[in-house]
DNA sequence: GAAGGTTACGCACAACGTAAACATG
DNA sequence: CATGTTTACGTTGTGCGTAACCTTC
């Protein structure tokens, strides 16, 4: 139930460790940023990041996300392409 | 970009192959779904459906999208879940 | 003329940015 | 007290359902 924009938001997050930075990263501001993270977290039911104020880390489960996720996201991608590249010809058989 | 909920809906109406039946089973009107399939075949400058208002079939991309795709919303779902049990206690080691 | 996909239209909720508040080093 | 995250608030845009429309069998 998170959707796309979501789960990329955290895992720009886990690399930045920092909202300000990943906000910008994404185009948006640091609000918004805390606010998806917040809904994501609620919506798993899992606490991902553990925030001072003056830092941000990863939980175990954030982290267990974080390095699965790319992987995922990546075969997500290669669907899409995969189903572009059939239209823009294919080889032409 | 599109997102979680439109990459689903290519998926049950490729399963379906009639616009009523999958909007049922989204849970959602036959009118969004036609917005929200029409939505992604625009974004991915692809068509994956063809219609007639007798019959919807998928096109090559379609049918290439629609093999990929539920493999890799699996991957996905996988990764939430590894998430979410991390931190329901894990082996409680 | 019935069944099924699409477009028009009005509305509601989700998501944003700015700004203020709060916490920590 | 400077840096950085969060909450409050008002606004905008996205996405929905209903209903009307068009096409095909």
């Amino acid at each position: 139930m998170p959707e796309l924009r979501d789960l990329r938001s955290v895992v720009v997050l886990a690399e930045e460790l920092h909202f300000g930075r990943a906000a910008a990263r994404l185009g948006i501001s640091a609000s918004a940023l805390s606010r998806r993270v917040r809904a994501v977290e609620a919506e798993l039911g899992v606490v991902l990041f553990e925030r001072t104020s003056r830092t941000v880390e990863l939980t175990e489960a954030g982290r267990e996300l974080a390095t699965r996720l790319p992987a995922a996201l990546r075969q997500l991608d290669r669907a899409l392409a995969a189903a572009r590249w059939h239209s823009d010809g294919g080889w032409q058989v």
